[in-house]
RNA sequence: GCGCCCGUAGCUCAAUGGAUAGAGCGUCGGCCUCCGGAGCCGAAGGUUGGAGGUUCGAAUCCUCUCGGGCGCGCCA
């Protein structure tokens, strides 16, 4: 029975309460080992309702209590700890489990234009994304990944002239470059590619225009997917808006909009009340000359997730500057018979350093440094968790020299570092001829503890939707070992077994973390 | 002006409504004959921006207020 059934019963027992009338109350950590190992605080909320002092019920409580564990009554607090056996058969069943939901997700995130490289502005949601997919498939039924890829509209027509501009003038021409054309140097390579292998001025308009919309675009996507696979993140679906917009579900948008009244034409275009769904203001789905806003289509491609493709909860990960799209957002999808089904990962913005100094990106002049850049110099693990350092709601400061030390400052090598430690000790050749009895100490409860909350964690990450609190659980429990490593020796001890089995636990929960953050498992470094 | 996020140690940040608010960096002082010292231990450092309120109990929830960030297009 677990300590809150026990508690419960307990409780209706000695004070003659039906269970149902009892305070809702937390089974919680003590703040302090010495305390011991859980904490109940149950006393508070029953002292009032009883009119007696909570050390008063707490003591009462004690007295009847029994179980694998010592209790004691602090204040309205009952403090249990846990036997040295009810700790090993913990250890002994393992601790990563999973809370389990139903329902299949789908997870859209990065959806950086193909006009441009994916830039170190794209890393963070790159990374929470990725590491809410796996935790997600833990999870849920389903869980997917999703790349919408922005390829059509005016962005992509500027992209394909600012291609062809470069292509004439590696065919000789004498062009200026307008300053409104993309200036990256990466729009040279692409012209140099299609160069190589199209015969250029023997094509016709309309192949030029083929070559550039479909070829252009396609290398764009593929360096994205090659620049996503170095930091580790591999997206399943790739979904292309003009997909979206050939399959008709702008249209449709706007056709069940109307007959539900809540679409209403002025002044030439197409609006959808979205007032009457909280936003502030009635958005405008069809412009005057014709033509679908961003919006009514980025509109269609949520219905055609809920309604085409069947999931039960869209989640996007998007940047805070996109905070303004959300309450539209939700408004449509109410409007259409999905409330509720969409939930925004609002990622807070991320300000790079370098030796103190901002690191300058301007996307017009076309300098930025590309993710690809940033993994060539700080290494893969070190990008993906520096992301994760802070939570999703904060910004972060994430300076690049920093990020490239291998010291403390950097959390990485604290971690990975812990698991080598481990590792190491399991590598050793003996012969363990010791039975197994075992007396925990501080340091191994404090790391046990902290191993057997693996699933209460995991649904706290899941309900925040943060991955940050998979990251700062991963370098606690490496905290918990090295506090450990440096206080009992595992080999030669009298509890040798038993250790050595901690040691197995602590690489299988940290193992999987890291396999949930995307990181690497060194066994030496 | 309106909406969202953030104000916590010198700096960067943690903290399910619970006990003495914790880490890292920086400062000062210790610990390898010993499973890897990329580690550990200790010291110093706090009116949780401010004022009210709810609660047995508030950094956490509510109201107001002051600072900082982002966003408020027939742009994408």
């Amino acid at each position: 029975m677990t300590l809150e059934n026990l508690v419960k019963q307990a409780t209706s027992e000695e004070f003659n309460i039906p269970l149902e009338e009892i305070p809702r109350f937390d089974v919680q950590f003590t703040p302090d080992p010495a305390l011991g190992d859980y904490a109940v605080p149950i006393g508070f909320a029953l002292a009032k309702q009883l009119r007696m002092a909570p050390d008063e019920v707490t003591k009462r409580l004690a007295a009847k209590l029994n179980g694998p564990f010592a209790v004691d009554a602090v204040k309205g607090y009952l403090n249990f700890t846990m036997s040295d056996q009810w700790w090993l058969d913990a250890l002994n069943r393992g601790f990563v489990r999973y809370p389990r939901l139903k329902g299949r997700v789908l997870i859209e995130f990065v959806s950086a234009n193909p006009t441009g490289p994916v830039h170190i502005g794209h890393g963070r949601g790159a990374v929470v994304g990725s590491v809410l997919t796996s935790l997600f498939k833990k999870v849920f039924d389903t869980a997917n990944s999703e790349f919408y890829v922005n390829d059509a509209g005016e962005q992509i027509r500027r992209f394909c002239q600012s291609v062809e501009l470069r292509i004439r003038q590696l065919m000789g021409e004498n062009l200026e470059l307008p300053e409104d054309y993309y200036q990256g140097e990466y729009i040279i390579d692409i012209a140099r590619w299609i160069v190589e292998r199209y015969s250029w001025y023997e094509l016709s308009d309309e192949e030029r225009w083929r070559v550039l919309w479909n070829d252009a675009v396609s290398l764009m996507i593929e360096w994205h997917q090659a620049s996503l696979h170095k930091i580790g993140v591999h997206i399943e679906n790739w979904v292309s808006e003009r997909d979206i917009r050939k399959q008709g579900w702008p249209e449709r948008v706007v056709h069940l909009l109307k007959a539900k009244g809540l679409a209403y034409e002025s002044d030439g275009a197409v609006w959808f009340k979205s007032t009457e769904f909280g936003d502030d203001k009635d958005r405008v789905l069809v412009k005057s000359n014709g033509e679908f806003t961003y919006y009514l289509v980025d509109v269609a491609y949520h219905l055609e997730k809920l309604e085409n493709r069947g999931y039960d909860m869209v989640v996007n990960v998007w940047g805070a500057d996109h905070i303004g799209h959300v309450a539209r957002m939700d408004a449509a999808l109410s409007a259409l018979g999905h409330p509720e089904k969409l939930r925004v990962v609002l990622v807070q913005t991320v300000r790079f350093w370098r030796e103190g100094k901002p690191v300058a990106m301007s996307k017009r002049k076309g300098e930025f440094l590309t993710l690809d850049e940033l993994v060539e110099e700080i290494g893969k693990d070190a990008a993906r968790l520096t992301f994760l350092t802070r939570s999703v709601d904060s910004t972060l400061d994430f300076d690049i020299e920093v990020a490239k030390k291998q010291a403390m400052e950097n959390p990485v090598y604290y971690i990975q570092y812990a698991y080598v430690r481990a590792k190491n000790i399991l590598s050793k050749e003996n012969e363990r001829t010791f039975g197994h009895s075992v007396q925990f100490g501080v340091e191994e409860r404090a790391l046990l503890r902290l191993l057997e909350s693996f699933e209460e964690r995991m649904k706290l990450a899941v309900r925040k939707m943060d991955p940050f609190l998979i990251q700062s659980y991963a370098w606690e429990m490496a905290d918990a070992f090295h506090k450990f490593y440096q206080s009992q020796r595992v080999i030669g001890s009298e509890f040798e077994n038993v250790r050595w089995l901690l040691v197995e636990r602590f690489l299988e929960t940290l193992g999987e973390l890291l396999d949930l953050l995307g990181i690497e498992k060194l066994e030496r470094m």
